[in-house]
RNA sequence: CGGGGAGUGGCUCAGCCUGGUAGAGCACCUGGUUCGGGACCAGGGGGUCGGAGGUUCAAAUCCUCUCUCCCCGACCA
């Protein structure tokens, strides 16, 4: 059906012609057509951003709340958001963190302790008024982020360089009133994990800082096959209350840019509001250097916008629910047994060698059917058996990032669990590579304003900064680009600002930004 | 928060202008034929039209308010 030209189909026409034998054939043609349509995607080139709406119904990984901007987050995407966690989880455990909880109510008045914290949330706070029927002597605020009532407890718990440093990571949810929302990309409630730690020194604050931006950065790069380009922030884009802020950015698939993970050196900012002190060798009274860093649910849009296609979603096997779905074969009762057998013991097989395989039993349903639905799920690998396989001891093999017929591969059933394993490995391996491939071919290296210009229609433009924020402040305004993060790694060492001419020493990456 | 669009069975939408108490396709259920890339036939269940108020003998349809979603702008993980 694909192949015919979108022209040729007249809809409104359809009612409205009278049955000859001809038309008769072009209205099921177009009734077809409709039908197709109706269980497609809208495709991404198109309309990237009703793409991305309807990805993430369409795949059940989240579904809109009755309150404006809040997001339910269903079982598919859960389950993602899970292996995120657990990925993440494992690398703060290994660098000694551990995990803890603080309360969702924070006394107003903490928030409005640190000047520039309060400045900068306060616009998008929710404020409790009112508490078991009585207005609230002091108006609690929902957590925005936890640094202050974190503060409040470390003040309490650290009193010499004995007990540093601290570090204590909590999974919760955070509450900003924001404006604009869309899901998983911005919410009035999102999941996230927030860090926070306390040191003795500036230098230890500063390593904690960047230790957490590079798990970061291993965490994108290895298990959500996404290029990330992890930098420093420009002093306006900083977290509010903090030193230094940190972030890794991607590119998405319409060239827009995603900051998807942030680390802060929070400096004595908090340590002074909040009174986190402690004795240090010499018996001398001193502030305490705090970090806090976070990757939240923001995080599943970034997947979806790196990865997915026209089909649907395209999760990297590292993260996906599920690596493997199974789909059988057959016409008659009797296939129909023998194939199920083969299929089960394939899948048991495959769980032994822990990779996440479901076997869809579903009847009634047409194979080319499963296989479009669990395309739009996102699963990597798919293997389908039939009566053919079983005959011949094979099955077939279907990878998710590769269309039709060229994804497929028929291999002997002896040598399935190795298959599968480099497959999935071939798999996570291609996702990075095309969109590491993307996002260079999308990223101008700009020496004059009008490439600058033209680079950020399409992608990233990279441009030596003055380190002025008059001249990124200007740049916003006429191009609606930011400065997305002026990066670690800088190629070469000096050049002229891109707005003003002068001499810089840095390059910095902007972009048109979620 | 400003500008634009939209809310009618699970989904996509028609009906609204010119009020008379709801319709199609898909999905769902049952039976049968199908099944290696989105099957087909027959029968069946399901909505009071986002919510509240008003006008009227009568409201999905007209009026007012309100909620939600989408798109575009100012603020943000």
């Amino acid at each position: 059906m694909t192949h015919l030209p979108a022209a040729s189909v007249p809809a409104e026409e359809s009612n409205r012609c009278q049955v000859t034998a001809k038309t008769f054939v072009d209205n099921k043609l177009i009734e077809a057509i409709d039908r197709m349509s109706e269980l497609k995607v809208p495709s991404r080139s198109e309309d990237f951003s009703e793409w991305y709406n309807q990805l993430v119904l369409r795949a059940e990984l989240a579904d809109y709340a009755p309150v404006r901007g809040c997001m339910i987050v269903r079982p598919y995407g859960w389950a993602l958001w899970e292996n995120i966690q657990q990925a993440l989880d494992r690398r703060f455990k290994a660098t000694g963190h551990v995990n803890a909880a603080f309360p969702l109510l924070i006394p107003r008045s903490f928030i409005e302790k640190e000047k520039s914290h309060v400045a900068g949330f306060s616009p998008e706070l929710a404020v409790v008024t009112h508490g078991g029927g009585e207005e609230l002597e002091e108006p609690l605020v929902i957590r925005p982020t936890s640094e202050t009532i974190i503060g409040h407890a470390y003040s309490k718990w650290i009193q010499s360089y004995r007990d540093l440093p601290v570090l204590i990571n909590q999974w919760n949810s955070v509450v900003r009133w924001e404006l604009r929302t869309k899901l998983f990309l911005r919410t009035l409630e999102f999941f996230w994990q927030e860090g926070h730690t306390a040191h003795a020194t500036f230098e230890e604050a500063e390593t904690e800082t960047r230790q957490m931006l590079d798990i970061y950065t291993d965490f994108a790069v290895n298990d959500a096959a996404i290029p990330v380009i992890p930098g420093r922030k420009s002093p306006s884009e900083r977290f509010a209350g903090a030193d230094q802020t940190y972030s890794i950015e991607a590119m998405m698939g319409d060239g827009k840019a995603l900051q998807a993970g942030t680390s802060h050196n929070l400096g004595q900012n908090f340590a002074k509001a909040f009174d986190i002190r402690y004795l240090d060798k010499n018996g001398t009274l001193q502030d305490c250097w705090t970090t806090s860093w976070g990757l939240s649910t923001r995080f599943i849009g970034a997947i979806i916008m790196v990865h997915s296609d026209d089909q649907g979603l395209l999760l990297p096997p590292k993260l996906a629910p599920q690596q493997v779905v199974i789909v059988p074969i057959y016409k008659t009762e009797e296939e129909s047994a023998r194939v199920l057998e083969a299929a089960k013991r394939i899948r048991a097989e495959l769980v032994a060698s822990h990779f996440r395989t479901i076997l869809d039993e579903r009847e009634g349903v047409s194979p080319g059917f499963k296989f479009n639905d669990w395309e739009m799920r996102g699963i990597p690998l798919r293997i389908e058996i039939g009566p053919k396989d079983l005959t011949k001891n094979t099955v077939v093999l279907a990878r998710r990032d590769k269309p039709g017929k060229e994804g497929k591969l028929s291999i002997n059933q002896d040598a399935l669990a190795g298959a599968v394993g480099e497959m999935l490995a071939a798999i996570q391996k291609s996702l990075y590579d095309r969109a590491l491939a993307f996002r260079e071919a999308k990223t101008l290296d700009t020496e004059n304003y009008d490439d600058f210009k033209s680079a950020i229609e399409s992608g990233f433009a990279f441009s030596f900064w003055c380190g002025d924020p008059d001249c990124e402040q200007k740049i916003k305004e006429e191009t609606k680009a930011t400065l997305r993060c002026i990066p670690i790694k800088q190629p070469r060492r000096s050049g002229s600002c891109i707005k003003c001419g002068k001499p810089a020493g840095e390059q910095a990456y902007f972009a048109k930004a979620y």
